[in-house]
DNA sequence: GGTGAAGTGGTTTTT
DNA sequence: CCACTTCACC
C-alpha cells in the first residue's frame, strides 16, 4: 500500500515527519483527517507498535471516521491503536487502574445528586451542575459558596463510588503522576486533534501523557477556534513551538473544498484577526460564482428567499413549484439534492424558526444539534434500571425483543446494541450493562448528523464545524447576532470573526448571506444593521442583492422575491 | 416570610 | 415576549 499516494507535498511532509513534536497547521478543507489517518498508518508501516500510537479527539463523530478510515488502510492492526476521545481515554486509564468497570454520571445523575443533597430548583441544580464542571476544568475559579456546594457533591460522589465526564480528565492525571509505571498508557507517538480547542484540564492531560516522549503532534487551526465560552485555550495551539522546543511546524495549504471565491473571501475577512498563525490558502477549485449579499426587509422574508433558492436549484418541490416546472421552467435534469444546502445561523432560536418555514414549505430537512441526547438518555436510564435487579444469566435477544416492544429503540440503535451485545457476549450480565452504558455515554455521538439522508441540514454555526456543503444560507448575518451581542458584556471580535470564517469555509460552490433591516425580536420589531463583517469581504468577492419591503401586491407576485 | 410590581436580560456545547 | 430576579411593603 501507498502511504503517500493521492498526498499532496504539504500532506506528505506531515505524514513523515514524526520525530519530535510537530505542529500540522491545518486550515478548513485542507484534507486534515486524511493527513492524520495516513499518518497513523506511516508510523505503524515504519514498525511502531499500534499500541504505542495515540490519537486524541473532542468528539465521538471525529473519533469514529478516524478509525473507520484508520481500518480502512490497516485492518485488524487498527485495534490496538488507540484512537478516541479525551474522555474515553480517561476512562480507559481508570479502569485499568481500578480495574474494574466504573459508574459513570452523566449531567442527569448529577443533577438528581445535587437536587437530592440542595433541595434547589432544577434550573438552579442544574446553574450548579454546569458552574461545578467549569470549576473541574479550570475555565472558572471557585468562590466561598460555591465550594462548600462543591464539596457536598464530591463527597457524595466520592460516597456513592461514581465518576462524572470531567473526572475522567482530571482523575487521570493524578494516576498518570502517581503511578510513572504505567505501562499500558505509555504512548510513543501521540497526535491531538483539534489542538487549537483544549481547555486547560485537556493541555495538562496531553503534557502528563507526553512527559516520556517527544513525539507529540498538534493538529488544528487557530482561525477555526469557537470553543472559548467553554475553555477553549487558543494561546496552546499559538504558543505549542515555544511549549515544544524544536517543534517543526507544517502548514497544509493546498485547499480542496470551496470556489477561489468563496476561500478568498473568508481568507480576507480573517485576516482582520491578530491572534492567529497566518498561513495562506490556495485552492484547487474554480473561480466560482459571487457571494450573493441578500438584504430582505425582515426575517420572514429571510426565511422565504432561503425556501425560494433552495426550491429554485432543486427544480421546485412545492405544488406552486412542480406546476411552474412542468410548463415552463424544466431543465431536464436536477443538479441538486437537497442534501446539498445548509441553513447555519447564531442562535437556536433562528434555527426553529427556520426549521418551521421549511416545515411548512415542504421541503424535509434536518437540524443539527442534541436533540436525540434524550434518546440516549433513555436507553441509558433503562440499563441502569436493570443494573437494580439483574438476573443470574441475561438473554439479549429477548430483551432487545421486549425494548422493541416497549419501543424503547428505534431500528438505528438496533444494529449498535446487537453489536455490543455479541462483543460483551462472554461477560457477567453485570458487566455487560456497564460497558453498554459507557458504550452509549461516551461513544454514541448525541449529535447524529446523517450524511446520508437527503434533507437540508439546519444547524448553528458552533454545530456546522467540519461539514461541508454545495450551497451554504448564512441567515441573520447582522450586527448583534453576528457578532453575537448582550448588554453587558464585551464581545470578542475575533472569536465571533471566527466563528463567522467556520460558516463561510463550509460553502463549496454557492454562499448566501443574508440579513433583515428590520427583526422582530424577544416581542419587540428592531431595527437591525448588517454584520461588521460583512464590510471586511471585499466587494471583488460578491454581489449584492436588494430586497424591498414589499407593498401590497397580487398574489401572484408574492412567490418572486428576486427579479 | 410571602406577595405583587417593577426591572432585567435573552448565545454558542462536547463528553 | 417571557422567565426570572429584585425590592418594597404587608
Amino acid at each position: 500500500m501507498k502511504i503517500l499516494e493521492g498526498l499532496n507535498d504539504f500532506q506528505s511532509k506531515a505524514v513523515t515527519t514524526v520525530e519530535g513534536p510537530v505542529l500540522v497547521v491545518a486550515g478548513p478543507g485542507t484534507g486534515k483527517t486524511l493527513t492524520i489517518v495516513r499518518r497513523i498508518a506511516y508510523l505503524v508501516e515504519q514498525g511502531i507498535k499500534p499500541e504505542h500510537i495515540l490519537a486524541v479527539t473532542f468528539t465521538n463523530r471525529a473519533a469514529r471516521e478516524m478509525c473507520e478510515r484508520t481500518y480502512a488502510l490497516l485492518g485488524s492492526r487498527t485495534q490496538t491503536i488507540f484512537i478516541g476521545t479525551f474522555h474515553l481515554l480517561g476512562i480507559t486509564i481508570m479502569e485499568h487502574v481500578s480495574g474494574h468497570e466504573l459508574l459513570l454520571y452523566g449531567r442527569d445523575e448529577q443533577l438528581e445528586l445535587i437536587r437530592s443533597l440542595t433541595g434547589l430548583t432544577s434550573k438552579k441544580a442544574f446553574q450548579l451542575v454546569e458552574k461545578i464542571s467549569r470549576i473541574k476544568n479550570c475555565i472558572e475559579g471557585c468562590d466561598s459558596t460555591t465550594r462548600e456546594f462543591f464539596d457536598l457533591y464530591e463527597e457524595a460522589r466520592k460516597d456513592r463510588k461514581a465518576y462524572d465526564l470531567d473526572d475522567l480528565l482530571t482523575i487521570p492525571i493524578q494516576l498518570l503522576q502517581d503511578k510513572s509505571d504505567l505501562e499500558a498508557f505509555q504512548f510513543q507517538y501521540i497526535m491531538v486533534d483539534e489542538y487549537q480547542d483544549i481547555n486547560p484540564v485537556q493541555y495538562k492531560f496531553i503534557k502528563t501523557l507526553g512527559r516520556k516522549t517527544q513525539h507529540i503532534c498538534g493538529v488544528g487551526d487557530a482561525d477555526q477556534s469557537i470553543y472559548a465560552f467553554r475553555g477553549s485555550h487558543l494561546e496552546n495551539f499559538l504558543n505549542f513551538t515555544d511549549d515544544f522546543p524544536g517543534t517543526k511546524q507544517i502548514a497544509l495549504t493546498h485547499h480542496y473544498r470551496s470556489t477561489e471565491k468563496i476561500l478568498h473571501a473568508s481568507q480576507r475577512l480573517i485576516e482582520h484577526n491578530q491572534k492567529r498563525i497566518g498561513t495562506s490558502l490556495s485552492t484547487i477549485r474554480e473561480e466560482g460564482v459571487p457571494i450573493t449579499i441578500v438584504s430582505l426587509p425582515d426575517g420572514h422574508t429571510e426565511c422565504y428567499a432561503i425556501i425560494e433558492e433552495i426550491e429554485k436549484r432543486i427544480g421546485g418541490t412545492s405544488h406552486y413549484m412542480l406546476m411552474k416546472r412542468n410548463i415552463s421552467n424544466h431543465r431536464g435534469e436536477i443538479s441538486y439534492r437537497f442534501s446539498d444546502f445548509a441553513v447555519l445561523v447564531r442562535t437556536n432560536g433562528q434555527a426553529t424558526e427556520i426549521a418551521e418555514s421549511l416545515k411548512m414549505s415542504g421541503i424535509p430537512f434536518q437540524r443539527i444539534g442534541r436533540i436525540t441526547y434524550s434518546r440516549n438518555r433513555e436507553l441509558i436510564n433503562h440499563f441502569q434500571s436493570m443494573l437494580s435487579n439483574l438476573p443470574e444469566t441475561l438473554d439479549y435477544s429477548l430483551l432487545m425483543k421486549e425494548m422493541e416492544k416497549k419501543g424503547k429503540i428505534v431500528p438505528e440503535d438496533r444494529e449498535l446494541m446487537e453489536n455490543l451485545f455479541v462483543a460483551y457476549g462472554n461477560a457477567s450480565p453485570r458487566e455487560a450493562i456497564h460497558a453498554i452504558i459507557h458504550e452509549f455515554m461516551l461513544r454514541s455521538s448525541g449529535d447524529e448528523f446523517n450524511s446520508n439522508a437527503d434533507v437540508v441540514t439546519v444547524s448553528t454555526l458552533h454545530a456546522a464545524k467540519g461539514l461541508e456543503f454545495r450551497v451554504v444560507f448564512i441567515a441573520g448575518v447582522e450586527d448583534g447576532l453576528i457578532p453575537f451581542r448582550t448588554s453587558q458584556e464585551t464581545v470578542d471580535m475575533e472569536e465571533e470573526r471566527r466563528l463567522f470564517y467556520v460558516g463561510m469555509t463550509r460553502a463549496k460552490d454557492e454562499l448566501l448571506l443574508l440579513y433583515a433591516r428590520e427583526r422582530f425580536l424577544y416581542g419587540n420589531r428592531s431595527i437591525r444593521l448588517p454584520s461588521p463583517f460583512i464590510q471586511e469581504i471585499p466587494e471583488e468577492y460578491v454581489q449584492h442583492i436588494f430586497v424591498p419591503e414589499r407593498v401590497k401586491e397580487k398574489k401572484s407576485n408574492q412567490m418572486e422575491l428576486f427579479s
